[in-house]
DNA sequence: GTGAAAGCGCTAACAC
DNA sequence: GTGTTAGCGCTTTCAC
């Protein structure tokens, strides 16, 4: 079923039934009308491929994350995928799949693969280079999510306050000695990491680095150990699911969470309200970044000018059941 | 950058140009060398919706999945992306959000506006009606995972296995009242729920139905008081994140899992190993399952003759820690 | 308001 | 092996 067949069928040129389909308003009713009955007999729909062809833009945008397995990222591809859908815009999704480094030239290409076929591109804090991610930004319209580059519109959660917070609710809660377990070497962990030892030296209490772990459940089973041989009473991990890890390894070993010691995480996924205790943690509001990141590049396709800087979006420290007064207070 | 800046640059035909870009050998070594040299200084590469529209093929595959935010999904999401890429195809993926009933007709016209993007399309146990389905799969190569629908490859695992085999562990533990907390009506919960029912009946133990429960943590939070007034000792759930909602609120009941009472998941989550006990579980292959899914279906556009039945992928029942003797037996 | 014609960038016969 | 030609299906000036 091609624009020709619905043209003869209706009696009226292919230029018009073109017109029916993207901008009604300019075919008389009853012309519309024709076209619109022989369309549906013959079960015509505008074939996308052709049409992003003629029109140069394709009605489609791009999403680079991490690892899609991850909550975090699958909650933000969630809030991107609803909010483009709205939006009239598809959604392509890769999964650069960190782990994997090896892939990373791989990586470069097949964004570039699929920067022809959207017309602009979210980017979750990609392992992608600098100068890669600048050379993808002068191809298409580009976001990116959780990582600061300059000239780029992007939307960031400040982790850094929110390290901040948690080491100052440990803080207040008597523990002098705290650890903060390292993640992936990227952007949000160096902020985080930063954060927690400029704190720590600020209020004068002991602040030791652990790892770097993988973002995972069982790297937290085994820096729960380091942490109880490094003698914390206070923890910070990178994200929830090591910081689960760590209670559930301290769990085991008898050493009860918070009363032995305090557990903060960070990104309040679902997680960290179904381990009992319940996980004190940095709240990071994926869903509104996802959406407020399409909301720039949709934006920027507008040819709004962007604004300067990177939108930043409120952290908040989700005060739970893992954390509780220092031992030596308590005692 | 189009094809004849590089014609005229290498001092070939356009034509030379595209064969070089799609089948080198049939090109000599030299205007190879030629027109790429001339590619890359023009910093050119095919334009893919050009190609696209040429060649009838995309290049592209099509993913549908109910809730990418759900940890299921997620996996399988996840190893569809890397099987399509490893063929060398990109992936569109489309949250059809199962929760907004009301827009199922809305998802029914995107699966649509995807099928002409894209070479072949995996749906992933979608609220589509059979005959939306069957429509869909006229338009475009279908794979449908976890729901069996006749004349259509598909990917099965057969819950109904692991609900016998869930049961059959409960009886062996001397559990004389089960109940199964249902999840959405769709094609798995079917299956888990009559297996259930069959299977207690065939063992003479009872066996009631509770729900149905969204299939999330809190859904088995509430669940699990219905659990204690109903008097089960021994609880199947739909899922996994049910059955960690039915265990942390039966903890905070005071009700010990498992000495008072049993839980069993479904999936095998990561989320089974993250809690404390850890959860019995059938687990699931969804990664092998995305992966057999992309295989079905690259078969399928290769033009290999489809398998009669749906490709069955074996579930098991792993054993933990929440799941022991009944409390009768044990006193 | 509608039609004719040119073209989006590439591929695929078919000649040479 | 390489060039010529004719599209893929749609949009979009430009006339009328």
């Amino acid at each position: 079923m091609t624009i020709r067949d619905v043209a003869v069928r209706a009696g009226v040129s292919a230029a018009t039934v073109s017109r029916v389909f993207s901008r009604p308003e300019s075919v008389t009713l009853e012309t519309r009308r024709r076209v619109l009955s022989a369309a549906d007999e013959l079960r015509y729909a505008p074939h996308p491929v052709a049409r992003s062809l003629a029109r140069g833009n394709t009605g489609n945008l791009g999403l680079v994350v991490p690892d899609i397995a991850v909550a975090f990222c699958a909650v933000v591809t969630k809030a991107v995928s609803h909010r483009a859908r709205r939006a009239g815009y598809a959604l392509f999704v890769a999964d650069s799949d960190d782990r994997s480094a090896p892939l990373a030239a791989d990586d470069v290409r097949s964004a570039r693969a699929m920067a022809r076929q959207v017309d602009g591109m979210l980017l979750l804090s990609p392992t992608m280079s600098d100068d890669d991610l600048r050379a993808l930004a002068e191809t298409v319209p580009v976001v990116v999510v959780n990582r600061a580059l300059d000239g780029l519109p992007g939307v960031l959660m400040p982790s850094a306050q929110g390290a901040v917070a948690a080491v100052e609710h440990l803080h207040a809660l008597g523990h002098r000695r705290l650890a903060y377990l390292a993640g992936p070497d990227n952007y949000s962990n160096r902020a985080r990491q930063a954060a927690f030892g400029d704190t720590c030296r600020r209020l004068g209490v002991d602040g030791i680095v652990l790892g770097s772990f993988d973002p995972t459940f069982d790297a937290g089973v085994r820096a729960a150990d380091l942490v109880l041989a490094a003698g914390a009473t206070g923890v910070l991990a990178y994200n929830d699911d090591i910081a689960a890890g760590v209670v559930g390894r301290l769990a085991d070993r008898g050493a009860a969470v918070p009363s032995r010691c305090s557990v903060v995480g960070f990104d309040d996924t679902a997680l960290a309200s179904m381990i009992t205790p319940r996980l004190t943690t940095v709240r990071l509001p994926m869903a509104d970044a996802g959406e407020v990141a399409v909301g720039l590049l949709l934006d920027l396709l507008r040819g709004v000018p962007p604004r300067p800087g990177p939108v930043e979006l409120p952290v908040e420290l989700i005060v739970r059941g893992s954390t509780g007064t220092a031992p030596e207070v308590a005692a």
